[in-house]
DNA sequence: ACTCTTGTTAAAAC
DNA sequence: GGTTTTAACAAGAG
């Protein structure tokens, strides 16, 4: 389940090995991927990424002198992308492989591929299907951006903002939380880790989160997205990264996941419940 | 065979 | 009309 921090790890990634690169030949595997856009290998081919941005969890591609052209790439629940130089397959033995050395690319969920000139490759895999990656317009790119709210990571983050939507809405903390258009980058793991370090129970309606508890919910979801960029991101289900290595947060998740487990701070026996209709962890000692 | 998993959104409900 | 909830999407694990 990617979200802000796993997004991040796989952009930085990528900026520093496809970029100013002629993409060589493009393969499109799955058309649900590329948005039924019958003209996605034509537009693309023969192009140069200049940069790689993030918006949430929203991945924006530009490219080397096409001021108006972008790519618009969601991970969704199961997409990823993987880098492959094929000059350092080994057969031989050496030094040892990663997860990704192993799996033969392009495989089963492989759904686009992007050959560059230098003989390595940027695949896009998705199991189910929901990830995308899009031609996008400057005027589509910056409407698309301009529908997400402020990242919790960014240092000017408005907490008072945050805290005034709370104050108007009836909906629950996790659900406001999960909502891209008021906050960015947030997802069912994040969620659950900053309620709970926050104290706060997912299932309480937002209006009434008071203003002490809106400033440690925005300082606990800055350090936990922060944290976890540091450690590679959350591998849970099937995160990995670019060169298949899975990330190192998951072994500081205090909540998700951890139902029946004892909770690291009090010992109560942490539980699972249903909330935004996502499942839910939280301990009922610590958060109220 | 049935339930559960999630990011986003369209549709329905309020 | 704006807000909120629900269901759908897809495919696999258990």
């Amino acid at each position: 389940m990617p979200e802000l921090p796993e997004v991040e790890t796989v952009c930085r990634q990528l900026r520093t090995k496809v970029l100013n690169k002629k993409i060589h030949k493009v393969v499109v595997c799955h058309m649900k991927t590329v948005a039924h856009n019958s003209e996605f290998e034509s537009t693309v081919k023969s192009l140069e990424f200049s940069n790689i941005d993030r918006i949430g969890k929203l991945m924006i591609f530009s490219f080397k002198n096409k001021p108006d052209l972008f790519l618009l790439a969601h991970l969704k629940m199961t997409g990823q992308f993987f880098y492959r130089d094929h000059k350092e397959v080994v057969t031989g033995g050496g030094h040892s492989m990663t997860a990704a050395d192993i799996a033969v690319l392009p495989s089963r969920h492989t759904r686009l591929y992007f050959e560059f000139e230098d003989e390595t490759t940027l695949y896009f895999n998705d199991m189910r299907l929901f990830g995308y990656v899009k031609i996008a317009s400057k005027e589509h790119m910056l409407k698309a951006r301009a529908g997400y709210g402020q990242e919790p990571i960014a240092v000017d983050f408005d907490c008072e903002a945050l805290y005034g939507q709370m104050k108007r809405r009836r909906t629950t903390i996790k659900a406001l939380l999960l909502n891209q258009k008021i906050v960015s980058g947030l997802g069912n793991i994040y969620v659950d880790e900053t309620l709970f370090l926050s104290q706060v129970r997912p299932d309480r309606v937002a209006n009434t989160i008071t203003k002490s508890e809106a400033e440690l919910i925005c300082k606990f979801a800055c350090q936990v997205m922060s944290d976890s960029i540091t450690y590679g991101g959350t591998t849970f289900e099937n995160f990995i990264d670019t060169g298949g290595e899975q990330g190192n947060y998951s072994d500081y998740l205090k909540v998700f996941g951890k139902q029946g487990v004892e909770c690291s701070v009090c010992g109560t026996i942490l539980k699972k419940i249903k909330t935004a209709g996502r499942g839910t962890h939280y301990c009922p000692t610590c958060q109220i």
